[in-house]
DNA sequence: AACAAAATATTACATATGTAGTATTGTGTA
DNA sequence: TACACAATACTACATATGTAATATTTTGTT
């Protein structure tokens, strides 16, 4: 329930995968980074350390293996990052992201349904 | 038209008051970010000179002042920001940041507009 | 011309981040 | 039991960032 930590960018790519599956012994986690990045092992294993000093993520000692989860929601942490952002970059005011990622990004048939429901919970749809 | 360069959180704050009035001396600049932050007038300075190192700001000397004035587009920044974020955290999926957004932030009429505009932009509004 | 005041320029320093290399320890196997 | 291998731990180092202090250069004023 606390403020979840700063998460930079090299980790959140680690906690994607831990999000996405867990719990990953380090080797996996290796695994499927060196797969989608060019790190080297090492820097890998010196994220996933760094995650564990910030309290973001945990760890069961099973043998001499180390078996990671995280311990914070993802949707936390993408709260708490969409705010962040939206102070630094927006100051708050929702349209001109809105325009922002309209203009470039996709727009898919889901995403248009969930700005519908949004419009209408607001009760501010037509 | 490069790619716009990383412009940090506590620049940000900077760049925002060249961009809303421009040029402007460095006295005018450290006047109003003293008032809105609580940084010393050589914290200013400092950041001001980075910027211009980026090649994000750009100055006329008059005199023995510096008039400075942002050498990038706003809406430049906020989409390069804006797409790296969604990249980082949402890896382009719009659905949740909306569901994010929305919970937190308020939504006005004009960005409820806005969306509106934007369905029926898209061809997906009804 | 000399100095004080105002500007700018230079230097400082801790923490964060990207990116790794090297060292040490635990353990299954010969 | 000793060793090789695998796993983790410790160390490294450049750049970025937050936050500022100190030094130097101009220039209006006396």
């Amino acid at each position: 329930m606390k403020g979840t930590p700063k998460i930079s960018e090299a980790e959140w790519e680690v906690m994607r995968v831990l999000w996405n599956e867990s719990p990953l012994t380090a080797n996996k986690i290796v695994e499927k980074l060196t797969a989608s990045t060019h790190w080297k092992a090492t820097t890998i294993r010196t994220l996933v350390n760094r995650l564990v000093e910030k309290n973001v993520l945990g760890y069961d000692k099973k043998g001499r293996e180390y078996h990671y989860y995280p311990l914070v929601e993802e949707a936390d942490c993408i709260r708490a990052e969409s705010h962040s952002f939206l102070r630094r970059v927006y100051r708050g005011a929702l349209t001109p992201i809105l325009s922002a990622f309209m203009e470039n990004e996709e727009l898919s048939s889901e995403d248009a349904e969930e700005l519908k429901r949004i419009l209408r919970k607001k009760g501010k749809g037509r």
